[in-house]
DNA sequence: CGTTCTGTTGAATACCTTCAATTCGCGTGG
DNA sequence: CCACGCGAATTGAAGGTATTCAACAGAACG
């Protein structure tokens, strides 16, 4: 199911030789997680970082209510839970396979040995996280500045965007993306409704048809949805 | 204006000799900014990064109709628009002194000068960045899953926690405190009044006295605020 | 073909925001 | 020393967006 070639695109280990590479293949452990089983939970100890290899991976908040707030959509090749390496001795979220998902494990130690091994792998690692940190100013400027159609055309934008492509595919459930836009499966049911009978974009099942990218962009810049 | 050992206090420059320290107060420039006075707007290109010796700056964006999320206050001694170094080339967020203030700027290559004397500073700064991560769950958290009455307990129980005291005192105005907390000065004044009306805690201005801690940490734990 | 999970729809409600009007606090200048 | 003026803070009434709760439809799966 792995494919080695999947180890080389890994943005934190560009720049290492192959023969770096496949050490790290084999040194380090890989745990296999079906779909919908926990890695970790938050408060948990964390005594290292994960690298995703194949299949998708959700970090998400839970509130005392059991409303879950989807931090991050984890894809191949990147790594979660690096926070816990530097100034963090627990998981400060949830982590839960959402497909079945292959996925390495780095202890502290592990890591150190990799750093001393070649240090610009310190770099790539401040690189990654700088990332997290854009998109995170992201997430908040939407969670609070914006209203849920402004973050749905922002999402669809962007995936559209990523795919190259007006007909793209939300890679999660409906109740999922609700989540991560911070809203609920019913309000985002509505909306989606609304959008699509006004002729912003077609809907079936996962699929989406994006056919009014204008009008897309004036709701992701902050215009009104008129109903 | 300026104490030397404020200098020695800056968590990114933690484990260097009282030497660099120096040659470094001698390199970088340093600049001057009045209460309200912008320092970086968001989209502008980036070309380094700042610490705060002295004052307060906020870091914040603002939706197109003028209304402002804060996403960090920045104390003395703190970083900020680190994120501009290595993943960037434009700030994500705009930034405003509230307080008269004394900031040093880090160009790239002042940078890569600092960390080929001593590399210990790249760590640092992978801690920095991690507390930051770290900081921003909760932000989300608190912005996707609470309330705002929630909210202002959390942060009240942060600060005492800090001060060590429960009697503290909100460093920055009501209107910049909504901000911080996603709300706006109008719902934040009418939570503050029902809050300390039930004798949660008493107000005089920007003085807050804590009269029930236990009541608060129910809040902040997702009890619902009875009116 | 039934079971289960996902998604949709409706009605009632809650929370927060908007807009407008006042009041308060405080520094300044007369 | 007091009065003025300005921004910050407060309060009220109305409105809007999203949530809750409940019921139902649909798709996926064995």
């Amino acid at each position: 199911m792995l494919k080695e070639n999947a180890i080389t695109a890994i943005p934190l280990f560009r720049g290492l030789s192959q023969k770096q590479l496949d050490e790290l293949v084999r040194t380090f452990p890989r745990q296999r997680h079906g779909p919908g089983e926990v890695i970790f939970t938050e408060g948990e100890e964390a005594n290292g970082f994960y690298i995703l290899l194949a299949g998708m991976v959700k970090v998400y908040k839970l509130s005392p209510e059991g409303k879950e707030q989807i931090l991050h959509i984890i894809g191949p090749g990147e790594p979660f839970a690096e926070v816990a390496l530097f100034s963090e001795t627990v998981f400060p979220a949830c982590a839960e396979a959402i497909q079945e998902s292959e996925i390495m494990f780095f202890s502290r130690k592990g890591f150190q040995r990799l750093v001393q091994d070649d240090p610009s792998i310190v770099m790539n690692m401040l690189a990654i996280l700088s990332q997290r940190l854009k998109y995170f100013t992201r997430l908040v400027e939407d969670l609070s500045l914006k209203e849920v159609p402004q973050r749905l055309a922002t999402y669809l934008l962007f995936l559209a965007e990523n795919e190259g492509s007006s007909d793209v595919s939300l890679r999660i459930s409906k109740g999922q993306l609700a989540s991560l836009l911070g809203t609920i499966p019913e309000t985002l049911s509505r909306i989606m409704s609304k959008m699509s009978a006004q002729g912003l974009f077609e809907m079936r099942g996962r699929r989406i048809t994006i056919l009014n990218r204008r009008a897309l962009g004036d709701l992701a810049a902050g215009q009104k949805l008129v109903l």
